[in-house]
Formats: structure tokens, sequence, C-alpha cells
RNA sequence: GGCGUUAUAGCUCAGUUGGUUAGAGCGAACGACUCAUAAUCGUUAGGUCCCUGGUUCAAGUCCAGGUAACGCCA
């Protein structure tokens, strides 16, 4: 059995995510989790929060409380949902985490001794009054060029000229409204990725199997313009990782932090550290060191679009630039955006549905099962109530719920609730049998393939055997004249049950439980065959009627939801 | 302003290196069934593949221009 080793993108502290973040990182990574462990190989799945940074701190005086304070807090909120929606992660790990400080500070020294990483001062605007430098967007002020009196240091939201913060008139704080507002010179350190391009330039070259918005992302930042640019990875904040040479200080950085950036795809690692130092494992560089048995691991990451920079040349540049042996990645699975109902889902005005809202109003399965669906991994998708409702209500109220419905309801009004041993497979029951083989087969190909869609098609049409199996052969009409061959029947369609929810289990796990629940059979494993599996449930095995898998959304409720979640007018 | 992405059935989307009558699910119409959450199953109808021009024996697919939507950047 292989091993593997998978992260998800990991979110930001400031909040709860919507339904967009979760279907670009964390959604997919559980699935593919979960289906390789059924596939009984071996899985190290990571997440965790990115703590650090500006907005972590604005977020945190707003609520009034200490930044360490508050990301403690909002990460569990965070670990909670995740929970709530069956994320399956080994361990759900902090960026904040002592292990990442040592480590942050680790591959900075490296990297230094190797040479890339470079001192370069610049002016930046200081506050006197905050204490700080602010980065140019905290800094507003009167438009020079159209007189728009709240331009942003970085460009006029009225004029749309760019601007440098020095450039506008009565420049204040955005954090304190603070007016006094001075030129201060300041030194930074950059990651000289530019002088990674080629390395880069040819491993990007030499992944043809991935796809094409991942290479393509990348490609473009290698070549568009003048090519990599260095990136600046230090910043004046408090809160962050302090700025070290591996264990020693780092002369004229003193009372800086590294930029969230350059730390938080390191927590990749250090949340494998943190996991054994939880007591989860026992022991990580076998999953992060080649030289300490990763070499065998196979490492894919998940994420949005807007992260695939930093996943394929930024995080690259620090690992193959410390000239030590740490796993790379070998596949990167990245998605486009999902939009809400014509827009963007927004943060800000409160417009789309955030992980929270969703676990109050429906069962996680629901939306797992239409996020994944409709997963955006060609192009941009679309949310809206009305295809959310059509999509859950025929797929899984209709198709699979109603299924598992009608066959066990019939069982027991004409057998009892134990599978009937009379009659014999004949021709109808071994084309079923043998359609499902083959259905089963291209399933498990989409699933290697991280072909989400297309994996949730091709498990919708197996429900959908099922179906057409029973309405085909017509048990209720069977039983009148041949009891016994309706026995038989019936013994097939029950077996379905305990398949499905195997199959089914990464997409729905709570349903897919529920399922064997009412079937009594605790220990399923994925099929080796087909043929077998559908001998679980043998002659005579009790079970139980289960309550509704998936009630319908109804038109009322698809309304009242549009409305509450449409997100503040402007 | 520069760059990029996208445009396929009423809706949401597939369409591999250019190659027969462009596909799926939903929705619609019609029919079958009556075990089941009025659920299921079948059949049919729906497309100027955004527009114009070009390359080619052959273009949804490649090229140029245009239109529209969206995104990124300075």
């Amino acid at each position: 059995m292989a091993r593997h080793l998978i992260t998800s993108a990991i979110p930001y502290i400031n909040g709860v995510k919507h339904l967009g973040n979760l279907v670009g990182s964390q959604l997919p990574a559980d699935l593919y989790a979960r289906y390789l462990r059924m596939r009984g190989h071996e899985v190290l799945f990571l997440c965790a929060t990115d703590e650090h940074g500006t907005p972590a701190e604005l977020a945190a005086a707003k609520a009034g409380k200490p930044v360490a304070q508050y990301c403690a807090e909002m990460h569990e909120v965070q670990a909670r949902i995740a929970e709530g929606f069956g994320l399956s992660f080994d361990h759900f790990g902090r960026s904040s985490s002592a292990q990442n400080h040592t480590l942050t500070q680790h591959f900075a020294g490296v990297l230094a001794d190797q040479g890339l990483i470079d001192e370069v001062d610049q002016r930046q605007i200081y506050s006197p009054t905050d204490g700080r430098f602010l980065p140019d967007r905290y800094v507003e002020g009167t438009c020079p060029n159209c007189g728009f009196e709240d331009a942003r240091g970085d460009q006029c939201d009225n004029c749309t000229k760019q601007l440098d913060p020095e450039d506008l008139i009565n420049p204040r704080s955005t954090i304190s409204g603070a007016t006094d507002l001075e030129m201060r010179a300041t030194k930074h350190l950059m990651l000289r990725q530019s002088a990674m391009k080629d390395t880069l330039d040819e491993w990007i070259d030499s992944k043809t199997d991935w796809p094409v918005l991942t290479t393509s992302i990348a490609k473009k930042w290698l070549h568009d313009g003048d090519g990599l640019q260095d990136r600046g990875i230090t910043r004046d904040l408090d809160w962050g990782v302090p700025v070290k040479r591996g264990d020693v200080d780092w002369p004229g950085m003193e009372g800086k932090v590294f930029y969230v950036w350059f730390d938080a795809p390191i927590e990749y690692i250090a949340c494998a550290q943190e996991w054994v130092d939880a007591g989860k494992g026992t022991d990580w560089e076998r999953w992060w060191r080649t030289d300490k048995g990763a070499d065998d691991v196979t490492y894919t990451q998940f994420m949005g679009k807007d992260n695939v920079p930093f996943h394929t040349l930024s995080f690259p540049s620090t690992i193959m630039g410390s000239g030590e042996p740490w796993k790379l990645v070998d596949y990167i699975k990245s998605f486009n955006f999902l939009n809400y109902d014509g827009g963007q889902f927004s943060t800000s005005r409160r417009r789309g549905v955030f992980m929270d809202q969703a676990l109050d109003i429906l069962p996680a399965d629901y939306w797992r099962w239409w996020l994944l669906s409709h997963a955006p991994e060609t192009q941009d998708a679309e949310f809206s109530w009305e295809n959310f409702q059509a999509s859950v209500n025929k797929d899984l109220a209709d198709v699979l719920g109603n299924f598992v419905s009608r066959i066990t309801k019939f069982c027991r009004s004409k057998f009892g609730e134990a599978v009937p041993a009379a009659g014999e497979y004949g021709e109808a029951e071994h084309a079923l049998i043998a359609d499902l083989a083959q259905r089963v087969a291209r399933y498990e190909a989409q699933m290697d393939a991280m072909e989400v869609r297309k994996s949730a098609a091709e498990l919708r049409a197996i429900w959908a055997a099922g179906n057409e199996y029973l309405q085909a052969e017509a048990p209720w009409t069977t039983v009148k004249s041949d009891p016994d061959k309706a026995a038989a029947q019936v013994r097939l369609a029950l077996n379905l049950i305990p398949l499905y929810a195997v199959l089914s289990a990464p997409f729905i796990p709570t349903a897919a439980a529920r399922m064997l629940d009412a079937m009594k059979v605790p220990d399923a494993g994925w099929p080796d065959s087909v043929e077998a599996a559908l001998a679980t449930l043998s002659p005579g095995h009790e079970f139980e009627v289960p309550e509704v898998l998936f009630a319908k959304i109804s038109d009322d409720n698809r309304e009242a939801w549009a409305e509450r979640f449409a997100g503040d007018r402007t």
C-alpha cells in the first residue's frame, strides 16, 4: 500500500470561511483523503489556520482582544466547523505554533547560508501614534490627482490612479486615524526567487500531468514581464515569527517578523510535528524528510487558484533553495472560484453562505454533495439556490435516499426485516452485477485522477442503476406470481445498500454511516470485487428500515435562505 | 490603461493531440410503473458551439479582429 501526504491550503484566521473557500481546498482534499484511506493506503492529511499578518491584528483589535487570544479562539471556531463538515484532518494545526516558529527561522537561516536572501533598505510610512509601520493600503488621504478624500495609499478608488502613500495630501492611518505620519528608513529581507527561476521552470515543465490551471498560473508568473520577481519576506509587526537566522539574532532585523506568505506553507511541515507532539503520531520526518523515509511518499496539495503562485514558486523556492532533503510536492490540484448567485461571495458585505451558517440550516452531507458535484475544476462555478435545491432533492433524496427507502420498506412488507433466502439470481441479476463492476472501475479511475465532478457523476449513475434494476424487474409484480424470484430480486437490491454506502462515504460520510448502521453492517470495506461485495448481506441477515436519509428542501426554505444570505444592499 | 480567462441546449456544465449525425444531469412534453420521500423508469423535443474573417480536405477545437462578462497587475 502506498503512503500519501495530503495538505489543504490553510485558511486565514480572521473569520469563518465561505463555501467557495471550502470547495476550493479543504473539501476536495478531504474527499481524496477519505478515498485513499478506504482503498487501504496510509494517509497523513494535514491542515491548519494561517494566523499571522495585519488582517489578524486588525480583526483582533476590532474584537477588543489580544491577538494571541483572538487567534486561539478563532482556531477553535474553525476547528469545530471543520469537524462539523466531516473534514477528516489527521491534525488541524496553527501557523503560530512553536514548531512553526522554529522551523521558519531555520529555513530563513539555511536560505541565507545558500545566498538566497538579500537585505534591502527601504523607506516606509511610520505612525508614531500606532507605534508601527503602515502598509500602503492602511494609509488614506486626499488624492493629489482628483481631490478624492478617501484615496488609499496604493491607489485612488475614485480616479484609479496608482499612488505612493507619500503623494497623499493630509495622509492618515486607517487604523487609528492618526495624522502624524512620517517616512522612516527600514531594512527588509527579500527571498531571491529570481535566482531559482530556471530550476522552477524546469520543474514545472516536467509536471505534464498537472491541471492546466496549475501550470498555466505558474508559467505566467515565471515568464510574465521581467520574469519571476524577488519577494519581501519580512514585515514590521508584532504578531508573527520573529526574524532570526536559525536560532541566532539577525542584526538589523530587530522587532520584525516574517511575512505571512513565508511562514504559512512551512506550517505544512510544522503541522506534522504538531501532530506528533499532540500524541497522534510518532514520526513526522518519515513524511517530510526524503533521507528519513519520505522518498516513497506521494504528496498532493489542494488549493484555490489564488494560492497557486505560493505553492508552485514561493514554497518550492524555500524547499529547493534550502539544499536540504525536504519532500517536494508531487501533484498540485487547484480549483477556480465559486460564485454566489451571479456575483462573488463577499465577507465584508455578508453576501453568500458561510460555513457556520451552512451547518445551521442543513446537514454537512447536503453541502458536501452539492459542492463536490459542482466543484469549479475547469472554470468558475456558480451557486444558486434553485440549482442547489434541485440537485440535492433529485440526487440525494430521490435517487439515493428513496432507493434505500423503497427497497427496505418493500422487503419489510413482503418478507419481514431480514434478507430473504429463497430464489436464485438470473440473467438480469448477473447483468446488473457486471454493469456495476464496470461502473465501479470507472468511478475508481476518476477518483484516482482527482476528477471530482466526474467522480460524482459516476457515483450518481451507480445509484441510478439500482432504481433502473428495480423498475425493470418490478419485484412488487413478481411477488404475486413467483415469490421465490421476488425474494432473490430483493436480496440483491438490499445488498446494493451497503455497497452504495461504502462507495459514497468519501462524498457523504454521515449518510453512508447511517446506511451501514441500518443494514447492521459494522465493518464494510472498499469492495475488492463487486460480486463479492453484493453478497455482504447473507440470507436471514436482519436489518432495520432507516429513517428518511435526506429530507427535501422546500420552496419556502429555498426562498427564505435566498433572502437571508443575499447580503447587505448597496 | 496593460495582461489574462471565459463565451456550447431554458439551467448547471462535459467536449482529449482539429476528424462521422456536438454530449450529460436537471428542467419540459409524452408514456410506463404504483414498492417508495408524488419518489422511480423509458421515449422525445430543444443548440447559427458569442459575431466577422482566415488557415485546412476538414474548425466548437487553430489564427486575426470585434463584442460581452469576469479576474489580475501597475
